[in-house]
DNA sequence: TCTCAAACATGATAAAAATCATGTTTTTGA
DNA sequence: TCAAAAACATGATTTTTATCATGTTTGAGA
């Protein structure tokens, strides 16, 4: 577990979005912030309610996902220590359009709307790096809906464990995703059937790019899933 | 055509993200903004090249589109009068990861990049005009994502049909949308095969929901397209 | 530690969608 | 205005993907 005492020592001060933030603002977000712990599968909120304030990850792993019409998960994004979560509807003055899930023990602190908005305002340096950041959302979620339209699923399963291991990283062995997710919530992020995700995997295995142990998922061949993941950019 | 010789006198000055903008600053923009006028097929910007600043459509319609990792074009974006565009890779200090080009005959402002950071700088309104700009097209990308992940084309086609009809209304009959798409355009903002999104607006044809005259197309049976676009928000 | 539900796996089948082929219509520019 | 190219249309076929069915493994809680 990582320092957070206060948002003045706290390890991810300079790794998340407040890293521009002026010093008497992060004071004043010390003061008011409230520290939670998530158990692995608690909900921080639901699509459908409204934003009391933002959510900043000290430590741990949280999902982000929309329920699509007939019911079925879309994991829209994955979020990791020192990112921040619940802006998108605060600031579109909306309901939360997507809901967020504890992948693991999840430490969290929660900034107020009021004083979120507030130093939002007073602060062009975090406004700025809030710009940035949704700039950066909306950029990766273009790339991902055209790779949707136009890629076969094969390819995007690769891509797919290619970005959770960009996000996530390794445990120590060096080759194993730090993460724990199930089948399905892999084909919810690949956007795919269940089956058709555990067929591909079994593929990739048979092809010795990965090695499945369970739900650990280790890399064999990275160069031959960037391959199969046929990127360009 | 509407009005546009200044900013301060702009049709589309409170139609847009500069509607919170103080006057002081809507002066300055209109001293050193370049209009300029877009032929039909033109391109604006190419995914790729570094931005220079944002663009601003006084009158006229632009679409936005990647170019897939096979060159396969998927849009992204449809735009209008008021709308500005280009300020994605502005803000992440990126190239251009689209392609702007006029779908008709389009009047178009340029407004230079470090006159827009720096306005964006001093002016809080507009910063905060600028990140609900960029949150709702973060969740419009996201729904898009689950639609084109768990949805079939033919929802899909209705919804984007329905989608046009949002974007450009219709034309004086009421009942024509107003924006000449070709077929290939219109599976290209679907995501699918150009044969598919012929043949399926075939069958909208054959029962009833739309009318097809070349380009021209006529919404018949606007509740059974809804329906068929299976939508629940 | 045992039990039972959930998750995983895989084959068979069906459905959806892309691709290929071919002909027609529309558009464009010389 | 006319010829060529591009766009549109539709049928046939193939490929991709989802669904259904069934059996096995895993893991969480009594």
């Amino acid at each position: 577990m990582t320092d957070h005492s206060t948002c003045q020592s706290c390890s991810q001060r300079f790794n998340s979005v407040f890293c521009k933030a002026k010093e008497e603002y992060v004071n004043q977000i010390n003061e008011q912030k409230i520290c939670n712990v998530y158990k692995r599968g608690q909900i921080l909120f639901n699509e459908g309610s409204y934003p009391f304030g933002v959510y900043c990850i000290n430590d741990g792993k949280v999902k982000l996902s929309h329920q699509g019409d007939d019911g079925k998960e879309q994991i829209i994004r994955l979020l990791k220590a020192g990112d921040v979560l619940g802006y998108r509807a605060l600031l579109s003055g909306d309901r939360y359009s997507a809901s967020a899930v504890a992948l693991e023990d999840t430490q969290i602190c929660f900034i107020p709307k009021d004083l979120f908005v507030s130093v939002l305002k007073l602060d062009p340096g975090l406004a700025f790096e809030m710009m940035k950041l949704l700039s950066d959302e909306l950029h990766r979620a273009e790339i991902k809906l055209t790779h949707l339209a136009q890629k076969p699923i094969r390819e995007r399963l690769a891509e797919t464990l290619l970005f959770i291991k960009e996000t996530y990283g390794f445990e120590e062995d060096g080759i194993t995703l730090n993460v724990r997710l199930s089948r399905e919530e892999i084909a919810n992020l690949v956007g795919t059937a269940t089956e058709s995700a555990i067929r591909l995997l079994s593929e990739f295995k048979k092809d010795g790019m990965v090695e499945l142990d369970g739900k650990k998922i280790k890399i064999m061949k990275q160069k031959e899933l960037i391959r199969a993941a046929n990127l360009q950019d």
